[in-house]
RNA sequence: GGGCGGUUAGCUCAGCGGUAGAGCGUCUCGUUUACACCGAGAGGGUCGGGGGUUCGAUCCCCUCACCGCCCA
């Protein structure tokens, strides 16, 4: 016999284990099983599993299992990627916390290399065991790593054939350069941040000290009234340290205030320098002075500028963001942070008396997301993707539904990205990661090969002999091998049976703020090298947020720990909670007491099972649907398959909520509250047959139940499977490999079903008025059932015991006409009198009556009002007008029996 | 500034042209032999405001307000 309340502790380790040795995670050889593949987003190996990574392996898992159970052939395909800047960081503050005088150019880059790799032999990838609690039922014998052997050969063949094809390349543009880690980072990286800053005004003072009349007052049409005579032009700066690179003042072509100094120069203050003053459509001339300093290797909208009008771009800084040793830069400058610089710039423009004023304001500020330091713009060479050839394909694979997006609104978001999708640079700063395999002789030019070998060979053809290669310093964004993570990780580039069988894969599983990351690389690159979509669907599932819709961070010490909660409630209801409200198109605010919830429903499944078990409904042999005779037994079975139906066709449509909502539903307040309490006199009754059939019947449900509940909660659904094959017949396998029921819609059969739902609306009726009439609850009342036909008299009769039993009743039975006094409701036509006479509070019974007529008639009054309009009756579908005319008449014919009753007991209709 | 999404019961959220739903919380009752991580019952909403389309709008369209996210 099982406990009354199911361990999760004990029990999910020992099936993590069993089925994982089973070989249940692996695909199955059948070549006749339709494939189903979902590649996991690898997470970092850094990484450790929080609330988010729980819900999108939740969703994947619950597919997994669920095409598992269908009979595919699936592979749900796990593995990290290697957080370039991420893992460097990691080592890198080991490094300076073990004190040992080491850092990473200390140790030089193949140590430093060595000691990564060993971290991550050690330390790396805590997350994949996290994802193991939680029940992911990955195929962990096929585990990658971004860096493997194999993935990195198919890094190579792609960066090599990408250049041969003119889609890498190497060029000089600005970047947003991270001075922390000293590298190259994508926009992506980036992350924009208000921040309360200072808006800076300078005067830059007119060559030869020429003067003209600016405008300082205007009337209603914006005609100047008033002028003053400058000799200089205002300009504002929120980093004052860049002026030191102006190459030019910009003005808008239509700003009248600057017209007579167009084309004129300004001194350059500090940097003694002449700068010309030019006009762009960029300026807005309503915005600060109207005037704008162009820095065009310091800035992205300068950049722009800069290049279309021949501006020269000076650079001011080095690596760390420190003021460069360079000519253009001012010696006093020099070697400065660049905060520090900001400072002293300021300082001495006021000096010169050429500080107008300095405002405060909000500014938008761009950080690296993760060394948390301003971002700088800078020239510099790196190599770029062009995203944009890449993408033509990539876009026309949505367009056709190749890859559909789900929730279907993404594909707009998808879209926008990709057709104004930028070069896209991939090369990185840093040592941890793929290095770039180009080789440059020692004329600069360079030879990009597969190896150092093919390099040198390249070379050789090249020189006409052997020549001195240097390797490219530089290694590739880790974005860039996870572009290639669908068809690597199955094996490409060999052309290997899994990669035959399993691509294009299925689904992929990922948070919307990941589309622009790895959805639309996967995309280019696998329709470039694959000449086929990646995934053929892309779910993309809400962000978790904490109880009061607050993203969840460190920071704000709002974050839950998915394994914490693991720990106090289960795998099972941790899963099943968040399949419950992963619905389409809104973010998942998380409570504790929602999983809490869903762990009682948990002890409840695992309670009704106990009850199975104690009446001996363990499991039987060959057992059909179609046989049963007795109509709860019928009914139950009818239910089954809708509740299947239901759950399976809400899994297809990834209404995960929905999914979870019906079998919930179909558990709890089906199967438990009424079939349960139903069999309950069959069990303990006589009649040996139908004893027999309703314990079959009970198992029966039962597995489909653990079934249809594994891909949510598939630890307690796994353990009651087999605790149920302790008594009776053995399980001949395990729950995780079984088959999603198939049942056909013959298996409901209406008149049980009309005959059942009559039963529970009497009981349910019942209950209510004797709550409502404070009839204490442990009171026997009779039943009458007044003026009903032969077939409902008939209903009453075989099912009395059970409805005495659910109903409190002390006898019920049909009768001619109501006792004076009873109390009354009506059902189905039929009137329920309950003669109460003497122990009810007949006021309270007219107020009851009164307030259900009331009811009745307000509705009966919009009935009438609709069935009065006839362009209603005209226009309106001929089943709803139908409809509306049957409850119209119901809800009349209720109205009439129950003023009656009122009447009977004095009240006033 | 541009784009996207949201506003439904105390809270968290489903629903979506034709009778407003769930979970949790609240209140009342209950030691009925599976379950108090339970059972029975109840209360609670002019579906953000305004306008339009329609026989009919919480649902479609327009508009306003507020909130959130992404991009500049």
């Amino acid at each position: 016999m099982i406990e009354t309340t199911f361990n999760p502790k004990e029990v999910e380790p020992r099936w993590s284990k069993a089925w994982e040795e089973s070989g249940a995670f692996t695909p199955k050889a059948d070549p006749k099983a339709e494939p189903f593949c979902i590649v996991i987003p690898p997470p970092n190996v850094t990484g450790s599993l929080h609330i988010g990574h729980a819900l999108n392996n939740t969703l994947q898992d619950v597919l997994i299992r669920f095409e598992r159970l269908r009979g595919k052939s699936v592979l749900w395909q796990p593995g990290m990627d290697h957080a370039g800047i991420a893992t460097q960081m990691v080592v890198e503050r080991q490094l300076a916390q073990a004190g040992k005088n080491e850092d990473r150019r200390s140790l030089g880059r193949e140590e430093f290399v060595k000691r990564v790799w060993a971290w991550k032999e050690e330390s790396g990838g805590q997350i994949m065991n996290q994802l193991r609690r939680l029940g992911a039922s990955c195929d962990w014998s096929r585990e990658r790593f971004t860096m493997d052997e194999g993935l990195s050969q198919a890094v190579l063949k792609v960066f090599v054939q990408l250049h041969k094809e003119g889609l890498i390349y190497k060029d000089k543009r600005l970047v947003n350069w991270d001075p922390h880690f000293e590298t190259a980072i994508s926009d992506l990286e980036v992350e924009n941040r208000e921040v309360q800053g200072h808006f800076w005004h300078f005067k830059y003072p007119l060559e030869n000290g020429e003067t003209y009349q600016f405008p300082t007052a205007c009337d209603e049409e914006g005609n100047p009234t008033a002028w003053e005579t400058r000799d200089y032009i205002a300009i504002a700066t929120t980093r004052p340290e860049t002026m030191l690179g102006d190459g030019a003042v910009a003005v808008h072509p239509s700003d009248a205030r600057y017209a007579p100094i167009v084309g004129k120069k300004v001194l350059l203050p500090l940097a003694n320098r002449y700068i010309p003053i030019i006009t762009d459509e960029y300026p807005d001339p309503t915005f600060g002075s109207g005037a704008v300093k162009i820095t065009g290797a310091h800035d992205f909208n300068d950049y722009k500028v800069a290049r279309a009008h021949d501006i020269p771009l000076y650079v001011l800084m080095d690596a760390k963001g420190r003021m460069a040793d360079a000519e253009h830069v001012p010696a006093k400058y020099r070697g400065l942070d660049r905060f520090e610089a900001r400072k002293q710039v300021v300082a001495d423009i006021e000096a010169l008396g050429l500080l107008e004023r300095v405002e405060n304001k909000k500014i938008m500020q761009p950080f690296g997301d993760r060394s948390n330091v301003v971002i700088e713009p800078m020239l510099t060479d790196q190599w770029y993707v062009n995203a944009g050839e890449l993408a033509k394909k990539a876009i026309e694979a949505v367009e056709t539904g190749k890859t559909r997006f789900v929730p279907e609104a993404w594909t707009k978001t998808y879209f926008q990205w990709m057709r104004n999708i930028e070069p896209w640079c991939v090369s990185r700063q840093l040592w941890w990661g793929h290095r770039i395999p180009a080789w440059y002789g020692p004329d600069g030019h360079v030879f990009v090969a597969q190896s150092a070998e093919a390099a040198r060979e390249a070379a050789r053809a090249h020189y006409g002999k052997d020549a001195a290669l240097r390797q490219d310093e530089d290694v590739l964004d880790t974005w860039f091998s996870s572009a290639l993570w669908p068809f690597s990780t199955l094996g490409w580039p060999e052309k290997t049976p899994e990669l035959k069988k399993f691509y294009p894969t299925s689904t992929l599983v990922t948070a919307h703020d990941i589309i622009f990351f790895w959805v639309a690389r996967m995309m280019m690159m696998g329709t470039h090298f694959m000449k086929d979509v990646p995934f053929q669907e892309v779910y993309i599932h809400a962000l978790v947020r904490d109880a009061k819709g607050q993203k969840m961070s460190k920071s704000k010490g709002n974050t839950m720990d998915p394994l914490d909660l693991v720990d106090k409630y289960g795998a099972d209801a941790l899963r099943f909670t968040l399949a419950a409200m992963a619905a389409q198109g809104r973010d998942i605010k998380l409570s504790e007491q929602r999983i809490e919830g869903y762990r009682n429903f948990g002890t409840k499944l695992w309670n009704a099972a106990r009850f199975a078990q104690m009446n001996e409904c363990a499991v039987w042999d060959e057992y059909d649907p179609r046989t049963p005779q007795q109509t709860v037994n019928k009914w139950i079975v009818g239910e089954t398959a809708k509740a299947a139906a239901a759950i399976t066709r809400e899994l297809e449509a990834r209404r995960f909520n929905e999914a979870a909502g019906a079998i919930y539903r179909f558990v709890w307040n089906v199967y438990c509250d009424w079939y349960l309490e139903f069999i309950k006199p069959l069990l303990n009754g006589e009649d040996e047959a139908a004893k027999q059939e309703t314990r079959r019947t009970a198992a029966w449900v039962l597995d489909q139940i653990l079934i249809l509940l594994h891909p949510f909660m598939p630890f307690i659904t796994e353990e009651i499977w087999a605790r149920m094959g302790e008594y009776g017949h053995k399980r001949s396998g395990m729950l995780i490999v079984e088959s999603w029921p198939r049942l056909s819609d013959d298996l409901i059969e209406p008149e049980a079903e009309a005959e059942i739902q009559w039963m529970i609306d009497l009981i349910a009726e019942t209950r209510s008025t004797r709550s409502e009439l404070n009839v204490p609850a442990g009171a026997k009342i009779p039943l009458l059932l007044i003026g009903a036909d032969g077939a409902t008299e008939a209903r009453l009769e075989r099912y009395q015991d059970l409805i005495d039993r659910m109903a409190r009743l002390e006898y019920s039975t049909s009768a001619a006409e109501a006792p004076a006094g009873s109390v009354t409701f009506v059902l189905g036509g039929a009137t329920v009198a309950l003669p109460l006479q003497g122990v009810v509070d007949l006021p309270a019974e007219a107020a009851r009556l009164a307030k259900e007529i009331g009811k009745l008639e307000a509705e009966i009054a919009k009935m009438n009002a609709k069935l009065g309009n006839a362009s209603f009756i005209e226009k309106a579908p001929e089943e709803v007008v139908e409809e509306l005319r049957e409850r119209r008449a119901d809800a009349g014919a209720s109205a009439a029996k129950l003023k009656q009753a009122l009447q009977q007991i004095g009240g006033a209709a």
